[in-house]
DNA sequence: CTATGTGAATTTATTCACAGCA
DNA sequence: TGCTGTGAATAAATTCACATAG
């Protein structure tokens, strides 16, 4: 019942997004229990993993019913500490940057862009959903803020200094989308997503074709 | 010197791109010869990893002296199979389709988009950068092509009915950005990146904030 | 003397198999 | 009886330490 911190795999953490996601997912079709069996089906996994993983952090299940959906996202959600609101502030409003203020996959995790920064002067002012584009320079008014999280969309050449701003302005979290490694104090976080590399391993792992 | 393919590990083949990707950029710097210390200092790695790595497909350094870069660069892509040119097709123009449509870091892996396609009126025969967008119901004009790899920018809902016809038109191979499973043959490989699961697990990692 | 390459040791993660509870 | 929860077994990945080649 009590959820258990010691030492979760990191492993399990990277799924437990997936699993909240799918629990969401399955209560939404009106579910109110489910096995580990018929969840690992749903999802596409195995349920002794499933089973596992949720031992890391605790008991919640009903032996010989499965688990109480409604419940189970609670836990996760509080395991994740999703179980707050989250604000984030996004720079870089390119092609990619716009593409993320505008995708609303993010709310599902409690999630809310607050903020936007670029330095080109031609967008700043201007206003993608409800955000006013800030001039990237000010980061420094992220310190009034609750924003905890940067999401940086920035070309690499200028990710350190943008990362430097942010973490002076007070962030502990980000979200880095430049194909670079950052450099920050131990305290900060830093989650590189590089869609470039996740493509450039697709050919290893397909049939060889033959050139012409 | 000749390249042992014999069971290289899926974490080492996800860190491959990242070393090319330094590797070119060291080169690029003016580099001829690298060690593993100095590279690992580089990228921010390891150096016994680095070499270990390098070890499952093949012996190319230089004891005393370090890894010959373009020699190490040309193995890579073989491995990789990054040694010729890919073609890709991307279907769904959205907000995050068109930012990777425009998006030019593709090409240091030898990556062309070739094909778009949309199902939206509005938005068939537009061009974007030199791509004319088709109609998503004509996948199948991929058959003729040289095209084995499809970027699934949809929506969830929309998704499996896309993987479906992308398999049916050859594909062997998808970079998924849709936020669920997709069913395919065995033959066919799916990397699935998702950027709200990734954002997610970024609180568990943050120093805990109090809730005003 | 320097830096690679790799077996061996260690750590981490996955899978199994079943005891135990509803 | 059915399904969870978890130790034990297995597998995979990382780290170490050093023999070996240039």
């Amino acid at each position: 019942m009590a959820i258990r911190y010691h030492k979760i795999p990191d492993e399990t953490i990277r799924r437990l997004p997936v699993y909240l996601r799918g629990l969401i997912a399955a209560g939404q079709e009106g579910k109110k229990e489910i096995s580990s069996q018929e969840f690992a089906d749903f999802i596409g996994a195995n349920p002794w993993q499933i089973r596992k993983d949720f031992s890391y952090f605790g008991t919640f299940g009903t032996r010989g019913v499965g688990y109480d959906i409604e419940k189970l996202i609670k836990q996760l959600k509080k395991v994740l500490r999703l179980d707050m609101p989250h604000r984030a502030a996004l720079v870089g409003v390119g092609n990619l940057g716009t593409a993320l203020l505008t995708y609303s996959g993010f709310g599902l995790y409690g999630f809310e862009i607050a903020a936007a920064f670029d330095n080109d002067s031609k967008k700043i002012g201007k206003k993608i959903r409800n955000i006013i584009i800030e001039d990237a320079s000010c980061l420094n008014t992220l310190k009034t803020s609750k924003v905890k999280i940067g999401i940086i969309t920035v070309p690499k050449e200028a990710s350190q200094k943008i990362t430097d701003g942010l973490v002076e302005s007070g962030i502990t979290g980000i979200l880095n989308f430049a194909p670079c490694r950052l450099t920050v104090p131990k305290k900060v976080k830093v989650i590189t997503v590089n869609i470039a590399t996740d493509l450039a391993r697709l050919p290893f792992y397909m049939p060889a074709i033959k050139t012409d």
